[in-house]
DNA sequence: CTGAAAGCGCTTACAG
DNA sequence: CTGAAAGCGCTTACAG
């Protein structure tokens, strides 16, 4: 492999010199420079990313863990970091929690060792062990989609986006409103989406009952599909007429049960989710949903990584706007 | 930053020492091993990947090259890969290419700079330029996707599979036979699947029209739907039955355009895709599709490199099996 | 404008 | 069983 040093020697310099000319810092003459950089271009030297880490402490790299890597959210997001992040030369590396609380701390710490310069979590739950590990990281941390305590965050507007859909329900002439949401463990999505959905049902002073409400053992379709049918189950005689789901998947799977036992959506259930899946534009009938714009979330969490990695003080919490895209399901 | 020389000053031990015992390797008397071992618990200390890196000129990454970060298809092999390797400790470093082909290169380049013991490409076009790069990479490297001249390729069985979904429509009776593609830089889903469906029709007695054939701009969803639109109007007078597109997104595409038009799926127009996206199984009606099974491919991509990476012969060319998923469409 | 020297945190022959 | 020493490829004060 070709180091500093070869390039030194066939310049005839020093390598003191090579690598001032290659990171433009410190005086180096202009006929040297282009003697060096012709070299540099012949063979195709690239400087370890190794030695360079090992000696300025920096790597160039971010590091993000993700609780899954498939998802269209996941997708978005990193998207949107990658976008603002490579035009200043960082890497991205990429972790996968599987939905696994103790991966979390584990990638933690892993990414750690490996000398990223920043960390962006994308948390699903939030407990005592986390935030522990999180206030002994020495690099730049933020979090996305969770807001956490004494922690840089960038959240989106759940409770607001769950009161307007919430909201639409109603303004439709709806007033059985089921719920399907997930457990509490995830304070976004299973707290604050369900706590907007129950506000609002109390200030239109309409009725919360326990037999609308259900959480799904996970994100999945079939979870949604089979929180549906509890739903029915448990509210025979007295059914919801909407339905509001808090993520696109599952209200999909609720929309499939629905159709297998023939109910008309949205005539004899209305239903919604959240997350603009692209999926959720293709369905039959459409659904009703909101964007929460993810990509925009990793660019701005990605400026924030930035500002923080050239010491600027940034707001520890952003709250990101939202869009209800109303189509065919309610 | 607490270092293997803190360890070694706290166990009074040399670091040469604290190494052997971290790494399993040489002799270190059970006493020193497991002082040794108490501390680096205590502490947390992790040792430094860049210093290990630049020592040992492994780094324990393994760089993956995506044509686009946000596709099931990427997800999933990444998910299958990343499987086999963390269970060895190998960590994923993945780069996206956003379909720009000069960014392969720059990222094979930028990749060995950053010391990966290993490459894996998801190609989505092959070029000469591409190959001159590739034959120079000193790290065992792998194509997934793509069959490439003299480099380890993991290929889907693209011909038989388009040629069985060809033969699908045929047997439920349709003889004028459309077909949505891409462009030929892409051999595998532009050249081999398109020669799939040419050959099944001529061996079936069945014309090859012009008119019935179009290659969406992209692989995108609007492409599917913009092609349809072209196929009909170029088709007119003499419409095909059947159109057999060669990626899922552009088959949903193709279905939103033939629905506008009130054609109805599968009676006015069977049609079916090739990818298996999860969409699939819920528009209406389901797409008929080819499921080529990413996560396993990615699997065997990733044991094919361990297996490179300890120096075992590995098969120049893997052909990974399919399976028709027949649904409502067709 | 340029170079010699130190040192980042490790691992690995080599010697004992 | 253990340690001193060299060296991986860089960057950065320091000196000239």
């Amino acid at each position: 492999m070709t180091t500093i040093n070869d390039i030194a020697k066939m310049a005839n310099v020093s390598r003191t010199t090579v690598s001032r000319a290659l990171n433009n810092n410190g005086y180096v003459s202009e006929d040297v420079r282009k003697r060096i950089m012709k070299i540099v271009e012949d063979t195709g030297y690239m400087p370890s990313v190794s030695a360079q880490s090992l000696r300025t402490k920096r790597s160039g790299v971010i590091g993000i863990i993700l609780p899954k890597i498939s998802t269209e959210t996941s997708s978005r997001v990193v998207k949107g970091i990658n976008e603002v992040v490579s035009k200043e030369g960082f890497q991205i590396l990429l972790t996968d929690t599987e939905l696994d609380k103790r991966k979390e701390v584990e990638y933690i710490r892993l990414l750690q060792s490996r000398q990223v310069d920043g960390i962006i979590l994308l948390a699903t739950n939030v407990n005592e062990g986390l935030l522990n590990v999180i206030k002994d990281v020495k690099v730049p941390f933020i979090s996305l989609g969770q807001e956490l305590p004494n922690v840089t965050s960038v959240v989106y507007d759940d409770y607001h986006a769950a009161c307007d859909m919430t909201n639409l329900f109603i303004q439709r002439g709806h007033d059985k409103i089921a719920f399907i949401g997930v457990g509490e463990e995830d304070p976004a999505v299973g707290q604050t989406r369900k706590q907007a959905y129950m506000d609002t049902l109390k200030k239109n002073g309409l009725q919360v009952k326990d037999e609308w409400i259900h959480e799904g053992g996970d994100f999945s379709i079939e979870s949604g599909y089979e929180s549906m049918k509890q739903i029915l189950k448990k509210s025979e005689g007295n059914p919801p007429t909407a339905t509001f789901v808090v993520t696109d998947r599952m209200a999909i799977g609720a929309m499939e049960y629905l159709k297998e036992q023939g109910y008309r959506i949205p005539d004899d259930m209305a239903i919604s989710g959240i997350g603009a899946a692209v999926m959720s534009a293709y369905i039959t009938p459409s659904l009703t949903t909101i964007d929460y714009n993810n990509k925009e979330a990793g660019r701005l969490t990605a400026q924030l990584m930035l500002d923080k990695l050239n010491n600027k003080k940034v707001s520890e919490k952003s709250t990101l706007s939202y869009r209800l895209i109303s189509r065919d399901s309610v």
